[in-house]
DNA sequence: AGCTATTAAAATAACGTTTGCATAAACTTG
DNA sequence: CAAGTTTATGCAAACGTTATTTTAATAGCT
């Protein structure tokens, strides 16, 4: 009991070959049908399982995928690895999971462990603190296939999966505008990640195009302290008494936002329209529900998966391209209905 | 450019036998200080990466732990594996991720898929619908050792790590009844889950240990309908005007039913304090912000991925144990302060 | 009958390590 | 200085596969 039945056992039950048992089962048709079928019979009632490790050693491929992630505790990121995983399951490879928790020192270990484990492709998002990318190089001087999702080094010439986070936020702030608010508040978030960035530019830009003032003071850069929002929506309103359109980067702060807002006497969507950010589970707790931008994480995964699958067993070559996920927008109660 | 560096590169480069290289690379002490110097500098020269599938094969061993989860989307979880990886990538294992998506098919799929890897131990949570275990004993037939977390198979004679569900939510119920609280209500979750009726227990228990009444229609078994909420609350008021506390088994739920609440005209805590479960980010983005029970997550994946590692590192036996995180609640603001 | 094709299976090498055993050279030691 | 011991290294087997080459057995043909 307890150890691994292996080909050469099956051989020797059989009084045949291991070469031949390893042909019969992988369907050689220069194996006899009455052989095939005894060594399958026997392999099936011995529970036989290939090894993979020796089956990696000799074909040279380790089917397993390195993925690297900045923090998987965010949900979004999760999503993605799910995502990744259910794409690349089906097609026999498995993930080697590896969490930088957004330190660059961490990041260059995962790629040392990658290479060190022979994995057959790196699907990586990179920190917040990364500026170098010579580990990232050494993949690409392995030839080790590499896909970046989300998180991307621009100028490294491989396929990148990203979201478009400023059409998104345009396409919300537009919402906002077509739903005829004129005076329309923003909170982004931190001003190192270029997420928060290009949505902040998305609702500049919409605002510029519909001939409406980007007013600086308008915008608030929300680094996780939710008094500030406290503060920002007071002297905003007061400020700005005909405030009537508010578009946050992320549904808990914008769930915050609207409790703050309700305190204050103001109606939803009535008097303000909000729109959120990554459609999260609270926004359909939230009451009113949340008007959002559809989670993109578990597609993001998906495409990011399906690149490296096509690069691995399909040969697609690795070049330099982007493929962008557009916005869609889940409208629910915290904005008006249009016409 | 592209090709790995093996050990016997480095043995020819040096004219030595590859088997003085290994022994010089693990710092074996039958090799000469001017040797073992030798190899290791021209091992960093050429980037030399132990190959570690043939390493595996070579030892027996796959340095892969599989980790078995029903839903990498619920945050819960993937905390859980954050905590796992944090600890057992120290000891340079990796992890072999499945995701079970609560399908029994899936699961029985994922412990073949780790007997496929050869995975040197696996730690897993059940599905909401396994209730056939042979899949898990066939992991003990083949000596892979087997740690269970957070959802169990009570039974089968292994490690379990677990959150006190019970006391967990008889605290929560306890503090609203110290907070002087005479009528609470209860929201659960899914009846086929065990941690919801862990703490539906504790609730009850909790009460009568202080001499309420457990009341029927106090609780309400919430299964993916919010309006079940708004209806539940409407009538629970209604027949019991003094309705004072509400203890919820999750933070997404207490969030929904304070809105409802306040939307009736409740002040919270004033009129009716809410304890909520598990401290998620909306806890603290609510207003008032939510109390709840601590988050254990991380902690419980430390805990599964450290006894998995005395297993595998220390030869430490695997006993069917029970190790338990006990609770600890976090006082916000929708609960009283006492005394 | 004698030769060639064809078919089926066995043998062997290879993948890159670790490891037990063997060996040669250089030291001790009485 | 011969015998034994230590030191430093090499050799070869083993891990479980796949893949290439060889051999053996059978069948088909004139």
């Amino acid at each position: 009991m307890g150890k691994y039945v292996t080909i050469t056992e099956i051989a020797r039950q059989l009084g045949v070959s291991h070469s031949t048992v390893s042909r019969a089962l992988s369907d050689n048709p220069r194996i006899s049908k009455k052989t095939r079928e005894l060594v399958k019979n026997l392999a099936e009632k011995l529970g036989y399982h290939t090894n993979s490790m020796a089956l990696r050693l000799s074909k040279g491929k380790s089917q397993l995928i390195g993925v690297i992630v900045p923090d998987l505790s965010i949900s979004f990121f999760s999503k993605i690895v799910e995502g990744i995983l259910e794409t690349v399951q089906k097609e026999d490879y498995s993930i080697l999971l590896l969490n930088t928790q957004e330190s660059f020192e961490k990041e260059k270990e995962a790629v040392e462990t990658c290479l060190k484990h022979r994995v057959d492709g790196v699907l990586a998002a990179i920190t917040m603190q990364t500026k170098n990318f010579d580990h990232y190089e050494r993949l690409i001087k392995y030839e080790v296939p590499l896909v970046f999702f989300d998180r991307v080094a621009n100028f490294l010439p491989v396929p990148k999966v990203v979201a478009n986070d400023h059409q998104s936020a345009f396409n919300a702030t537009k919402h906002l505008i077509d739903s005829k608010c004129k005076c329309i508040a923003h909170i982004t978030g931190s001003i190192n990640l270029n997420n928060s960035n290009n949505r902040l530019y998305g609702y500049m830009d919409a605002l510029a195009e519909h001939g409406l003032d980007v007013n600086e003071s308008l915008i608030h850069y929300y680094e996780f302290e939710p008094s500030s929002i406290d503060k920002f929506l007071k002297k905003t309103i007061k400020k700005y008494p005909n405030l009537d359109g508010l578009f946050v980067f992320n549904d808990y702060v914008a769930n915050y936002s609207i409790n703050v807002l309700t305190k204050m006497g103001k109606k939803i969507p009535e008097d303000i329209s909000v729109f959120g950010f990554s459609d999260e589970p609270v926004a359909t707790y939230m009451t009113p529900q949340l008007s959002s931008v559809k989670q993109v994480a578990s597609k993001m995964g998906r495409l990011a998966g399906q690149k490296m699958i096509s690069i691995l067993n399909y040969d697609e070559a690795v070049v330099n391209e982007k493929v962008v996920i557009n916005p869609e927008l889940i409208l629910r109660e915290t904005t008006k209905v249009i016409g």
